[in-house]
DNA sequence: TGTACATCAGTGAACGCGCGTTCACTGATGTAC
DNA sequence: TGTACATCAGTGAACGCGCGTTCACTGATGTAC
């Protein structure tokens, strides 16, 4: 019978409206998401999504903060998957794990670095994001304890391996690399990229000594 | 006596409301620019700015046009600078010149990616688009003919070294990375990790012999 | 099992606002003669 | 040097719209007794 009746109270807007907002992106982009089409798209009234989240930026800032949860899931998904022997093998399954997140998910990607139409002391999303940054500080920190980074300082590799990842990641979703390219496949793409940076930039320790630390 | 004067014509309104959208979008970001809001700036009625540029996206893709243009100079003008004896020089001061354009317009540089936000068919927007990618490309074939690439794909070398100025200028100018180094220059930054992709990616050819070809 | 009540979720009307676009217009400029 | 006229630049009023936020409210839920 219940399910036949339309229910006063949802069960668990917060969550349907975080989903409301990553279709509507997809339909509109970032620009185009107001909290009365959200709500539209919720099946509920336009005044619901302030109630749950304050406003236009807590509820931005809260899609972008599981987007920093979804990024960590599946950077760490990518490593555990790839029997990473090392942390070089470790930096280049974070590599595919940021872009595939990215790729798949181009809405939070999106928000996440938005941080103009977000809170951006938020606990949550302060948390979020330092947990995933973490994700590749330890593994550039184990490549150096290995003696894979050759002397080069640990900030100047993590920086580049961060963009490199991050700038594919963009070009990809905005469209501007895939019209100007053969490959067609994000994924294969991505692995391509991040194989040529460990392989160049961390190629196997000559001695077993370790570089200087962070 | 004509400079007391409240002129009835302005003399180059298109060029004061491309810079009033450069100022627009450094105070609001690029959502919180507005037709109104740019014809206030640059001190004329709200209706001027459609008579030039048509409408809101024919704005916002003239001004992205002039960002390629502007790219296309500093890169141009970094690598005239650094007498890059080879492709692979060349190939760090166009990355060099990537980031000092983004990093010293931020607004051109977001709004050249945001393609929902444009008429993407424009000619003048194409054209300039394809010239800066050029110059890319051009290099790129020059380390192939002086085998500094060692049979690396070319395509994903050239996708690799826009990813990596890419994401450092997106990154940057987001404000997600200076606030976690400690390096604050972008220059600085951006030719420590330009010199670490290119001494890492395209060390000297052991022989003299050249790659295939694209 | 029943009742009273506190709490919370979601509603709907109302507010004031800035927006993009259209359009008939007016003021300035420059060229032809 | 003067006049007529075409062209172009910019105006200002008007349109309809969707927006974020507020607020008193009502409906549902669950707990205490």
């Amino acid at each position: 019978m219940s399910r036949w009746i339309v229910a006063y109270h949802h069960g668990d807007l917060p969550a349907a409206l975080l989903a409301a907002v990553e279709s509507a992106i997809a339909d509109s982009g970032v620009s185009g998401v107001s909290l009365r089409d959200v709500a539209r798209r919720a099946g509920v009234s336009h005044a619901a999504p302030a109630h749950h989240f304050g406003s236009k930026a807590g509820l931005l800032t809260a899609f972008a903060a599981a987007g920093y949860q979804l990024l960590a899931e599946s950077v760490i998904k990518e490593v555990a998957a790839s029997d990473a022997a090392d942390g070089a093998a470790e930096l280049a399954a974070i590599g595919r794990g940021y872009v595939r997140f990215a790729v798949s998910h181009p809405a939070h990607f999106e928000v996440m670095f938005r941080l103009d139409a977000l809170d951006p002391g938020n606990a949550e999303f302060v948390a979020a994001s330092e947990a995933a940054y973490g994700l590749l500080t330890a593994t550039v920190e184990r490549c150096r304890a290995a003696g894979r980074l050759h002397g080069r300082p640990p900030e100047v590799v993590a920086v580049s391996a961060w963009s490199l990842v991050h700038g594919l990641s963009a070009l990809w979703i905005s469209g501007r690399l895939p019209e100007r390219i053969a490959e067609q496949d994000p994924q294969r793409l991505a692995a391509a990229v991040s194989d040529l940076f460990v392989e160049a930039v961390l190629p196997p320790a000559r001695a077993g000594g370790s570089d200087a630390g962070l």
